[in-house]
RNA sequence: GUGGGCGUAGCUCAGUUGGUUAGAGUCCCGGAUUGUGAUUCCGGAUGUCGGGGGUUCGAGUCCCCUCGCUCACCCCA
């Protein structure tokens, strides 16, 4: 018979058991922090109705869509009437739409899950990707308040994935808007275009931006382009720092004063939510591509990995249900793109080597002290420690192989002189030394030296 | 969707101006006397040379087509 190669669809990500525990151990880091500041877990299908997915989408977002069909559609030849989600926010606005009388707003919420796009695949991009998304929903209005809790939210969660020093960079869509009206561009689609152009700064470069804000497609004056390019070129080391650039850039139209109104009561805000200035700074050039973003805009990046680019961000939006529903619901949310992420720190060589989630192996030297070896791993599963018995006799230095290569960090030996004498070996494969103890001490011994080393599995 | 690069063991690659049975390292499996892994030594398994066609006495190597992967753009986590 003919073999199948095994194999999966590029743009996905499967990871080995060790690689999976770490990657877990990254999600759980993220989801303690979102819980911790008050946010709700929700969940939403994979599948949406199509028409519900693709509401406000305009030929970019329906490109990159799976379809999904049922085999009695596919016969008929009826048009997909399921999609894949893109992202969670168009989920969560359908949520909120549908939920909205028995919701509690403020709504705060933060979910998990994976993502589908239709991209080719490149390096560092997923067709299937995990997103974990906080967003809060005000109905009516929404303080800008709100605006701050989600960078200090952030904080905490790359401060326990210990992944190195970052920075959340912050700015304002209704400053830049205002900005480019008070040089002429006042039609609201070249404002978008703008903005779209100039968030390419830090990737492309000064030179390149120039060039096509002067060229043909934008077509704006040397002068024009100049104040532009001086305006996204600001950035702040510190938050008097910050303030101070703000109140430099001089008086300007209703939307830019509204706009510096916002950015300076956020940046405050953020301070007094005790996230350190060194971790968040002003960048005038973060835009973000999406048009749905109305005020503040955040990307947090990697202050020794610049390459990496954003590993998380997100901003205020208005309306966030208007194709659902007439009521008012804005909002304000980010994301962070925890395969990408993940895959990253992995090719930036930051995550160093997880340790299994079994803590422990009982080894078997003798098949017909089974019935005593199996008994030891319930007494050690009893006291908390993940516990693997070995089933099926071989040599032990075969079995001390399958530990080390399993990632398994104690190895427990139990022959004829530690029965007799009521005792039991521990090696230690991680400290590479081995000891004898009491079997009444066996869990606690084991639990006081998992403790010692306890670690959130991501660090390098 | 548009443009460039690359396809040889699971992985990283070598393979001369076309010339016998296609190699190395790594990984995997087994072994090196009594109850100890990761080091060392010995042995073993593994390939429609991406696929199809052409040129030739002879193609991994040259030509054409095709498929796959990959990088950049677009967009984005």
């Amino acid at each position: 018979m003919a073999l199948t190669t095994a194999r999966t669809m590029p743009g996905v990500l499967e990871l080995l058991p060790l690689d999976q525990i770490a990657f877990q151990g990254m999600l759980d880091t993220v989801r303690s922090n979102f819980e911790r500041f008050g946010f709700l877990p929700i969940e939403t299908p994979v599948m949406e109705f199509a028409d519900v997915l693709l509401t406000k989408s305009g030929g970019e977002t329906e490109r990159q869509v799976y379809f999904v069909q049922s085999t009695g559609a596919l016969e008929q030849g009826d048009k997909p009437e399921l999609a894949l989600r893109f992202d969670l926010t168009v989920p969560l606005a359908r949520y909120v739409a549908e939920h909205e009388h028995s919701l509690n707003f403020p709504f705060r919420r933060y979910q998990i899950q994976r993502v589908y796009r239709g991209e080719r695949a490149q390096r560092g991009r997923f067709r299937e990707f995990y997103q974990c998304d906080v967003d809060v929903i005000g109905k009516d209005s929404l303080s800008v308040r709100y605006d701050a809790e989600i960078p200090a939210t952030i904080y905490g969660v790359f401060r326990d994935l210990a992944i190195g020093p970052f920075t959340i960079q912050l700015n304002n869509r209704r400053l830049m808007r205002g900005w480019f009206e008070g040089l002429g561009i006042a039609d609201g689609d070249r404002q978008m275009a703008v903005l779209r152009e100039v968030d390419k700064l830090d990737k492309r470069g000064l030179d390149h931006v120039r060039e096509t804000l002067t060229g043909a497609a934008f077509g704006l004056s040397t002068e024009a382009v100049d104040r532009i390019l001086a305006f996204v070129q600001v950035r702040s080391t510190s938050l008097a720092d910050a303030l101070e650039k703000l109140d430099a850039l001089g008086s300007g139209s209703e939307t830019f004063e509204q706009g510096r109104n916002e950015l300076r009561d956020v940046l405050g805000l953020i301070k007094a939510f005790g996230v350190p200035e060194s971790h968040f700074a002003l960048n005038l050039s973060i835009a973000r591509g999406l048009d749905y973003y109305t005020g503040t805009v955040y990307e947090t990046t990697l202050n020794d990995h610049p390459q990496i680019g954003s590993i998380c961000s997100g901003g205020r939006y208005e309306n966030l249900a208007g194709n659902y529903t007439k009521s008012s619901l804005p909002g304000v949310g980010i994301s962070i793109g925890a395969t990408r992420l993940y895959w990253q720190l992995r090719e930036a060589g930051l995550i160093g080597t997880a340790t299994s989630t079994v803590q422990a192996l009982v080894t078997q030297m003798d098949e017909a002290q089974l019935p005593v070896y199996l008994a030891l791993a319930t007494e050690l599963r009893q006291a908390g420690i993940n516990t693997e018995a070995v089933m099926e006799s071989s040599k032990l230095g075969k079995q001390f192989k399958y530990a080390d290569k399993a990632g398994i960090r104690f190895v427990l030996v139990l022959g004829d002189n530690e029965i007799a004498n009521g005792t039991v070996t521990v090696k230690d494969l991680r400290r590479e030394n081995q000891f004898e103890v009491a079997r009444t001490d066996l869990a606690r011994t084991l639990r006081a030296e998992l403790e010692q080393g306890a670690g959130t599995g991501v660090r390098a």
